[in-house]
DNA sequence: ATTTGATTTAATCAAATGATTAAAAACTAA
DNA sequence: TTAGTTTTTAATCATTTGATTAAATCAAAT
């Protein structure tokens, strides 16, 4: 007998809550931490439907650190291979996505970040990111202008640097700075324009 | 009766084997996924005396994350409150200060933010750190220098950004750029000098 | 040598935790 | 309705894990 469709949308399924509530809770206390009850009750679900749908906890965790991957990765890719675009539009663009996402998803990068270090191993299945950005327009403009003088890859370091790393360390900086979540969405708001001025005076420096 | 001193270095002590390997192995693993089994493996002790020096695996990590905070913060106000360098030199002193240190702890600051993230109580018991950044000569020449134009907040965020992300992020790099440890670290030694470059070219666009 | 206190060990406990099971409930197709 | 299927629940298991205990060992002082 075929299997009727039921008629929700994703976000109400079973299923689809207890991954969104698996992705929250994992990627605020990241997977060592986080007790599969602890998902169960953020989705308001019977803790055995957990293992119903998902098989295990590590099952379940792949599948919200795939998801959390592409959405750090999906969506730069047409920005890196815009042909049309100068290396410093590029710069701009790509500030200006990373930090709109991550004003949304503050805790992304740590997140990856400190797991793929709990667990290097995870991270060799997924990757075809090294090529997308490798053999992306992006990285040969990025080569082109700084040829020879200086390994790219500095500019790859730059660039996530100046973008990435304030949501990496947002916990201590919102503390030093003593800024509210919201002056310090400001900042970072401010520093779409700022960073691809800044790499510009920091690719002319070499 | 008095208690008699053993005839033993500070290393071989008991006690300070088993803190250097809680060191090791938090930083490694993160407090949750950190079993103080391993912790007494790696100290070749019997998990008991853990207990017994120590009272409880939270105290020992208490212990271990305000050295690493010290760690990260000591040798660093020499060169914040020195009144008779400028500003480019006290940033070439601190690039070359945190990539030294870092090149060798270099887990250091994913462990420091992302325990603060996890429980981010943590952290104010312990800081004076914000108070030694922003009274400090360093901080002071960096509001003259960018005066009223930025908040001198985002080059405090481009220094360590420049400086202490690539550590951070050095799982990823590393395969990314496809480097061996020993070039990330060339790169990195490359950094000492280009920072400071890098920074006044920024500091000169704004 | 004996005593005394500090250190170390093996064994064990209690709680937490990931996972399973068997039964109940809800739902679908006839 | 009814039979069959999927979804959900409550109860329970087995293992892991932080911590404790009581006994053994060791080193120094008398």
């Amino acid at each position: 007998m075929a299997k009727m469709e039921k008629l929700e949308t994703a976000d109400s399924s079973t299923e689809e809550k207890i991954k969104e509530a698996a992705a929250k809770v994992f990627t605020q206390k990241g997977f060592a931490a986080t007790r599969t009850r602890d998902i169960a009750e953020e989705a308001g679900i019977n803790l055995a439907l957990l293992n119903y749908y998902f098989r295990s906890k590590e099952k379940l965790f792949d599948l919200v650190m795939m998801e959390s991957l592409q959405k750090f990765l999906l969506g730069v890719r047409d920005i890196l291979n815009d042909v049309n675009s100068s290396l410093t539009e590029k710069i701009s663009q790509l500030a200006s996505h990373y930090i709109e996402l991550l004003k949304v998803n503050t805790d992304l990068p740590l997140f990856i970040l400190s797991e793929i270090r709990a667990n290097p191993g995870r991270l060799e299945a997924n990757m075809g990111a090294k090529e997308i950005l490798l053999q992306s327009n992006f990285y040969k403009q990025l080569e082109a202008t700084t040829k020879k003088k200086v390994d790219p890859v500095h500019f790859l370091m730059n660039i996530f640097g100046l973008t990435v790393f304030p949501f990496v360390a947002s916990p201590l900086l919102r503390i030093i700075g003593e800024k509210s979540k919201t002056e310090f969405d400001a900042l970072m708001d401010e520093r779409k324009k700022m960073i691809p001025i800044w790499v510009d005076a920091m690719l002319k420096s070499i």
